[in-house]
This record gives structure tokens, sequence and C-alpha cells, in this order.
RNA sequence: GACCAUAUAGCUCAGUUGGUUAGAGCGCUACAUUGACAUUGUAGAGGUCAGUGGUUCAAAUCCACUUAUGGUCACCA
């Protein structure tokens, strides 16, 4: 690695404070040309070995439309942690970048742009110019991703970057499609879709999103009926009249009778159907349908084989069924028709205040017109033969549908969703799964490879021999190629590449909770039909990041907080720990400023124990081998140090990161460096201690803190090696439990205890107080530790006594069963004292009593486990001789 | 309407299979400023674990109901 560009780190000691601006684009350099993102050079330099145990995340491709955002943020650093710590512990670690063409957000953002700017929709330009526009927004778009990304500090291999709509990808979904198509599984056919009039295109059911609005509600007449309808301007066409078959109120009324009324344009003659979707309770239980532009009712429409006819155009204007209202648009036609019928007499009332849940693109916002139309379809209750399963439990040569691939490899639990509660709602959607509309009247992604000549279809990857043949111009919903991209960027559909025999299926999915639908479903999909496996053993849903009120970040509310932003203000370290820590899978987080800038602090706490640590090293080396351990202190950070490795290992294997990051930060802050370093000042000469503490401590935060850490790593110790491969510290594989011999807690409370009645009395902290302790049976440990107690509380002297009264003018407290007595002779205040030894004595007296109410409960003594009566029993007799101590000092106070 | 979450200190959240005198960070109060760090240190205040009832020797933890908040799906012309 020597020839590597080397940063211009400054020598020897760091600075007073962590820069991150300073060291972050260099330190991604080093990274990025050590070559160690990719996997085949970890294997070339032993990082891993060829046959280790794979790790490997696919990311989920960024939209190319714009710039990152904060949830994106999220998904680097929860996805760059878990890939550094399995780089580390020596996987074979491979994590894919790309970026998804999102069809209709990218098209429906360069046409707006194309609008505000010159005034032109994509139809002035044509569709080879605006898709021209198009790809140069993208690539452009592209370019940022990637930069941003790396400021992320993303340890992505960049050589497998794939775009969802490049060549290889094309070639995926073209093969894809015509498999499906042979298989029968993809058809064409005339259904009800929801039409966009404002994008010229269908959307998928996925997409819209219904919005409550108040809207009129009007009650007609029509024949001896009263019909509802909150959408007059579609009335033209109906000639069906529909009511429950139960309902009393019209028993006299048969199906497929006929009766002649006046309506808008005059007589007509209406039917009656009698079907079940009605319902008797809503309005007056009779309605008329209108099965070419509502979803309802063309499914009831087909159970009877009813006629349809469009009365609506692809605009959004009646056509010539609405007669002398042909041409006009239908919201300005609503108010005329319901003024006509009311003219006729037939208008019976209007309700104000109806509830509506009008449906609108999620894209774009246009209100969706449902229309008829012929469209690609996958089919998902389809039988198939199974060809190529990999998948336990489906066999080959047997049928199966999409729906039930989707059931099986959920439900047998070889795919896991991570929260759990969210199996629920996959089950939800699935059980409940609907054909996928597939093709999208738009210009921008992978147009449908299906050729016309005729009424002749031709399906195949490539464009059909002879003369004659026009491509269908439509385009495919984004998410069929994005359900291609477990194993897409891996090779291909049908070839056996080597990536995809080391990484696939991928170890995880990580992405947001609210694409579950949207991707995952598709994703498994797509991937155990054309590859007869599963494309992820795990999926790890995030939450959302909200702003610090708990609203989703937005342009119109001004609190976005953009990650770059922060990052430079903080550091990316700081930015990616607080989207961490705090955070738990499935649930939104808040995000501030100032949480962001706490991380900060301790990026920097982190930089400056660094520091200490390394002026007391007399030689900084990379060591793994655990140091001899002379005093208290030493056995016991040594083994806080075993417990932490545990417990960061344990967060990891369990996915929870926040419990990792959050106990190594309380153990480096909280025991390193507010105890075990301030004890090392007193008793000095730990340099292995500290250079193995501080070897281990850098590589656990490396995960989580990849800049500051590698920065660390490369000032202290320098030359060939890079922290990013370094190995993983070992861990035993359970909980380390602390025995006495390691136990630092009673010289940590005697400490506190003096320097809280140092604080109490108001004496000034610099002020040197004499104490005397007798210590029972704790005598030996206190003296081994007297120069820290001395040098920790500010003691002038202090004396150890098996046993020994209190002194005169001494105020003291109990702590581990020995008695601290501190001289505060002249200032001592007898009734406070007295006052704060009754206090202690009463609540504890409570205790004791609770504890003895306990052991006395026949009940309990019986049922509970004996260990816990033990530790009942243990913790009664020590507050039993705290009792008695307290008593005495009380009974004693001059 | 169906289903799923969430409710613990002023704020953000931990609390693993029921057994702690319920924890952390931020914020707050008081004190401390020349050798790792003021992006700091020391000490402290602050909680009837949403409510009610139940199971149990034992409930923040399990169950039922209630209330509040959020989400997913279905939506009715």
């Amino acid at each position: 690695m020597k020839e590597l560009p080397k940063p211009n780190f400054a020598k020897a000691t760091l600075d007073k404070a962590y820069e991150a601006t300073k060291y972050e684009d260099d330190i991604y350099k080093l990274w990025e040309e050590s070559g160690f993102f990719n996997p085949d050079k970890c294997i070339e330099k032993g990082v891993c070995k060829k046959d280790a145990k794979h790790f490997s995340i696919v990311l989920p491709p960024p939209n190319v439309t714009g710039t990152l955002h904060i949830g994106h943020a999220v998904m680097f650093a929860v996805e760059d942690l878990m890939v550094r710590y399995h780089r580390m512990r020596g996987d074979r670690t491979l994590w894919v970048p790309g970026t998804d063409h999102a069809a209709i957000a990218t098209q429906e953002k360069v046409e707006r742009i194309l609008w505000d700017e010159e005034k032109k929709t994509r139809h002035d330009l044509g569709r080879e110019v605006f898709l021209d526009k198009v790809n140069k927004f993208a690539s452009d778009s592209h370019d940022g991703i990637v930069n941003q990304a790396k400021k992320m500090g993303t340890s992505m291999d960049w050589s497998r970057e794939y775009y969802s709509l490049d060549e290889k990808r094309n070639l995926a979904v073209r093969k894809a499609f015509k498999k499906m198509y042979d298989e029968g599984l993809i058809y064409r056919g005339d259904r009800i879709v929801n039409w966009d009039p404002k994008m010229q295109s269908n959307v998928s059911d996925i997409e819209v999103v219904r919005k409550e609005e108040k809207a009129q509600f009007y009650y007609f007449q029509y024949g001896p009926f009263v019909i509802g309808t909150s959408r007059p301007e579609t009335k033209f066409g109906d000639k069906y009249v529909v009511m429950h078959p139960d309902d009393k109120r019209y028993k006299k009324y048969k199906h497929g009778d006929t009766f002649e009324c006046e309506w808008i344009n005059g007589k007509i003659s209406a039917t009656i159907i009698k079907d079940e979707a009605v319902d008797p309770e809503f309005g007056t239980g009779v309605m008329t349908i209108t099965p070419w532009h509502d979803a309802t009712d063309f499914f009831m429409a087909e159970r009877h084989d009813l006629d349809k006819e469009q009365v609506i155009d692809l605009d959004g204007n009646l056509m010539s069924a609405a007669g002398e209202f042909s041409g006009m648009h239908i919201l300005d036609a609503r108010p005329k028709i319901v003024e006509k019928l009311k003219e006729k007499g037939l208008l019976v009332k209007i309700d104000e205040d109806y509830m509506h849940a009008k449906a609108t693109n999620s894209r774009g916002g246009g209100l969706i017109e449902p229309q008829i139309m012929k469209q690609w379809w996958v089919d998902v209750k389809k039988k198939f033969v199974m060809q190529n399963s990999k998948i336990e439990g489906i066999d080959n040569g047997k049928e199966y549908s999409l729906q039930e691939l989707l059931q099986h490899v959920v439900r047998s639990e070889q795919i896991e969703i991570l929260p759990e509660r969210f199996k629920k709602q996959y089950f939800n959607w699935v059980d409940n799964l609907l054909d996928w509309c597939l093709s999208r009247q738009i210009w921008f992604g992978h147009q449908v490879p299906a050729w016309y000549k005729g009424d002749e279809v031709y399906v195949g990857v490539e464009t059909p021999e002879g003369g004659g043949w026009a491509q269908d111009p439509d385009t495919l919903d984004t998410w069929f190629s994005a359900g291609m991209f477990s194993f897409t960027p891996l090779g291909g559909v049908d070839e056996e590449t080597d990536d995809l025999k080391a990484y696939h299926p991928t170890s995880v999915l990580e992405t947001g909770y609210d694409i579950l639908t949207f991707w995952v479903v598709r994703m498994i999909m797509m991937t155990t039909y054309m590859r007869g496996e599963i494309p992820f053993e795990t999926v790890y849903l995030h939450g959302l990041v909200r702003d610090d009120q708990g609203r989703k970040m937005s342009k119109s509310l001004d609190n976005i907080i953009d990650p770059l932003d922060v990052s430079k203000k903080f550091g990316t370290d700081a930015v990616r720990l607080s989207l961490i820590i705090g955070a738990s899978p499935g649930n939104d987080s808040k995000l501030s400023e100032e949480k962001i800038g706490g991380f900060r602090n301790f990026a920097n706490k982190l930089w400056n124990i660094s520091r200490f640590m390394l002026m007391n090293i007399d030689e900084p080396k990379i060591s793994v081998k655990k140091p001899e351990a002379k005093t208290l202190a030493d056995r016991w950070i040594l083994e806080e140090l075993e417990n932490i490795k545990y417990k960061v290992k344990n967060g990891f294997d369990i996915y929870n990161f926040s419990f990792a990051g959050e106990q190594l930060r309380d153990f480096t802050w909280n025991e390193l460096a507010d105890w075990y370093l301030e004890i090392s000042k007193i008793e000095g000469d730990k340099s292995e201690i500290l250079n193995y503490v501080l070897n281990t401590i850098l590589k656990l935060w490396h995960p989580f803190m990849p800049f500051v850490t590698e920065a660390i790593w490369q000032e202290v110790y320098d030359e060939e090696n890079l922290l990013m491969v370094e190995k993983w510290p070992e861990t035993k594989d359970s909980t380390v439990y602390t025995n006495d011999s390691v136990n630092l807690s009673d010289i940590k409370n005697i400490i506190t205890g003096i320097r809280s009645l140092k604080s109490d009395y108001k004496i000034d902290p610099v002020k040197k107080l004499k104490v005397v302790i007798s210590a029972g049976n704790k005598k030996g440990m206190l003296e081994e530790n007297v120069a820290v107690i001395k040098g920790l509380a500010r003691l002038e002297n202090l004396q150890i006594e098996e046993t020994v009264e209190k002194p005169e003018g001494h105020v003291g407290f109990v702590e581990g069963g020995a008695e601290v007595f501190v001289d505060l002779t002249g200032i001592v205040d007898f009734e406070k004292e007295k006052k704060r030894l009754q206090d202690e004595i009463n609540s504890l007296q409570k205790y004791t009593k609770g504890l003895e109410g306990k052991l006395s409960n026949k009940s309990f003594v019986d049922n509970a486990p004996e260990e816990v009566i033990v530790k009942e029993k243990e913790k009664l007799e020590e507050s039993k001789t705290k009792l008695e101590k307290l008593e005495g000092q009380v009974s004693n106070l001059n």
C-alpha cells in the first residue's frame, strides 16, 4: 500500500480537535484506491478467503430524479455499517452500487422543468429529442448521487455499478418479459386501469393515493328508483340499475327486468341487475353503473356480461354519448348536467357534506379517471410448471402461481422480514394480490418488447425479422426491472456468472418500510420465478427520518436536513451515528442538528481519547494479544473490553445496531475516558494496555464512524495497514460475567461519594481533604488502590483500617460494606447531616421491609426460583448491614 | 371498516425470555479553565412506566378493555 498517495497527515501527534473536513476526502481516496471495496482484491490480498461465507448487499438504487436526501443517508449508513463489519470479519463481502431510472418519476420531473423553462411539452420535442433530454438529466443526477454516496463514506464496489436502464438490464427485461409471455404469465388485455389524463398514462393500483375531500352527492330520479352519485357526468351511458339481491325494498323488481325512463338526453331503456357488491345501507341502495369508468362497476359488468361504453375520452372530455355536452371537460360539464336534470324535475336532493376519497396519482398528483384500455398484465394467479427451483418446498415439475411463490418463501421463513410485524403487512398485500399492470404510456423506460403487424403480435428479445412490424410504444413499470435487482447486477437472467454463484441469494435487502409492497414483493416474485431462488435471506426495513417535531421533511415545511450540509458542518461520522443510534428497524426516528452536534462531540471525544493514549503509548503497534494486567483497574478495563466486544458483535448479529452503538459509546466515554484514563494518569506505565485498548476500540468503532477511526489509525499506526481491512476483534460467544476480582465499582462509589459530599458542602474542588475508611474485609483491596482514591477524590490523606470509630468532625457514608469518614472539621452542619442520614435510613428501611416481607411470604419462597431467593437474601443482608452502620453514624453525630 | 404499531424523566429513546430501589443522551441547576478533550470535567434535580381491570409469590414487561397518536389495506356508486 506504500505506493498509494499518502494524505498529508500531521506527524507524531494529533491536532487538538478533530476536523472532519480536513480528513474525509483523503481517507475516502485512500480506501477507494486500495481496491478493497472490491472483494476480488480482498481475496487476492488475503483479507478474506475465497471460500469464506459471503455477505452481499445490492444497494436499493436511488432514483436519478435529482439529489439525495436524508433517507438515502440512512440507507448508506446502515448498509455500510453491515458491510464494513462483515468485511472486517473476513466474510467475502460485496456491496453493489446502482441507480434507478425511475421511469414515471424522472419523466415527470423533466417534463416539469421543460414546461417551467421553455413552456414546452414532450410532444413539442418528439420522442427522440425528449429522451435525449431525460437521459442527460439522468446522467447528471447519477454523477451527483455517486459523489454524495462517496461523501457518506460508502464502501461500495464501484467497478460493479449498474444502472436500471443500461443495456444489460434491458436485455434482462426483454428476456424476462418473453419468458413470462411464453409461459402465459404475461397477457395483453382490455381491463380497467387507473388513467391519469394529466400525465397521459395509466399507473398501477399501488401508485394511486386517495385523498379525502368534501364533495356534493346527488340524488336523481331514475325511473321508479332514486339513485345516488357523486359523478353525474359519467351517467350518460348508464343503462343498468343495480341493487342488492336481498334488499327487501326492491323485492318486486326482478333481475333482468327492463323499463323505460326519462334521462339526461331523453328516453332510455334500463335493465335491472341484482348484485351483492351493492351496499343496501349506502345512499338509497340503488345505483346505476358505468363499467368503463369505475373499477367496481367494471367487475360487476364482467360478472353479468353487460355492455360497456366509453363516455369520457383520455383527456377527460365527454364523448358523443353525452350528446349536447360532448367535447366538454367533465369538471365543466358537471354543474350543467345537474342543472339540466333539475330542470327536468329529476334532481331529488343534494347532500353537501359527503366525504369523498378521490383517487390521485402519487406521481404528479393528477386526478385518476378509470378507463378500459388494452394493456400488458402479469397474471399472478395463473399456474405454471416450475422448472428451475432451488427453493425448499417448491418442486420442479409441479405447478405454482406467482402468488403462491410469494406466500411460500416468507411463510416457510426462507426469507426473514425484520421487524417481524411487517410480515403481516406483506401477507395482507400478497394474499389479496391483483394482476399487475405493466405497461405505461410514457417514453422513458424499458420499451415493451412486443411488436405488432395488423392483428399479429410478436413478443421477443429482438426486433422480429421481416418488415412491417411496429414496436409497442409503451414502456414498462419501473418495478419490473427493479424486481430483478438481486440478480441482474450480478449477471443476467439466464447466464451463471461467477458473481451469481458467489453472491446470490444476497444476504440482506436493506430498505425503507414504505417500499415493502412496491419493491420487496416484486423482487421476491420476479426472482423466485426467474431464478428459482430467493433474492435475499433477510429483509431489514429501516424507518423514515423525520424532523425534530416528528413531521416529514419537505420543501414546503422548510425542515429538510440535507445530509451533505450537515456532513460538512458536523462531519460525516456524526451524521451517520445520529442516524443509527436511537433508531430501530421499522420505526421512524427524529433528527435534529442538535442531535448530530452531540455525535460530533463524541467523534471529537474519541479523537482526544486517542490523542491522550498515543501520548502514553511507548511504541504504537498493531496488536491483538491481550496484555498483562497489573492492577485492579487494569483487570477491570480488560474485562469491560471483553464485555463490550461481545455486546457489539451481538448487536450486529441481531440487527440491533442502535444498541451496539449506544453500548460502545457508553463504554468509550463513561468507562474508558472517565475512569480508566484518569486512573492511568495516577498509576502510569500502561503503554501495553493502552495500545491494546486503542487498537480494539478503533476496530469496534470503524463500521459506525469509518472516517475518524481510519484517520486516527493512519496517524497512530501509519504505514502499511488500513483499518478498513483489519481483522475484527475475536469475541467469546456469550456474555462475560464480571466477578469481584475485576470489579471497580467499590472504588468508583467511594470516590463519587467523597466528591458528592464535597459538592454538597460547597467545598472548593481543589481543596484536599482527609478521609478515614473503616474497610472491614475490603481493607486489602482498598489499600491497593489508595493512590487512585487519593488522586481522583483529591485527598490529602487516606487512612484505611479494618475497623475504626467515626472520628470527631467527620461525616460518613456507607459504600460496599465500608464506612467512609470524611474530615469536615469546622464546617459540619449537624442538622444537615442528621437529615441526610435520616433520609437515607428511611428509604433503606422501607426497602429492607419490602425485602423482609417478600422473604417471609410463603408463596414467594415456595414458588420463586432458588437463585432469585438467594439474590433477595443477599440484598437483605447487605441493606441490613448498611442500615446498622448508618444508624450508628446518626447516633454518633458530633 | 379490517389489520398493525406506539404510549417510560421537559425532549429523544433503552429496558432482551416477568425477579433493578426503572436507565442513557440532550436539556436544566451548581461548581470547575494552563498539558487528551470547554466539541470538556465534577456533582445534582427530575418518572404513581397513558388509564382501568385481570393473571402471578412477583408486572414497565403477560392478557383484556379504554383513551390518544401514527401506519398499512379496503373503500361504496
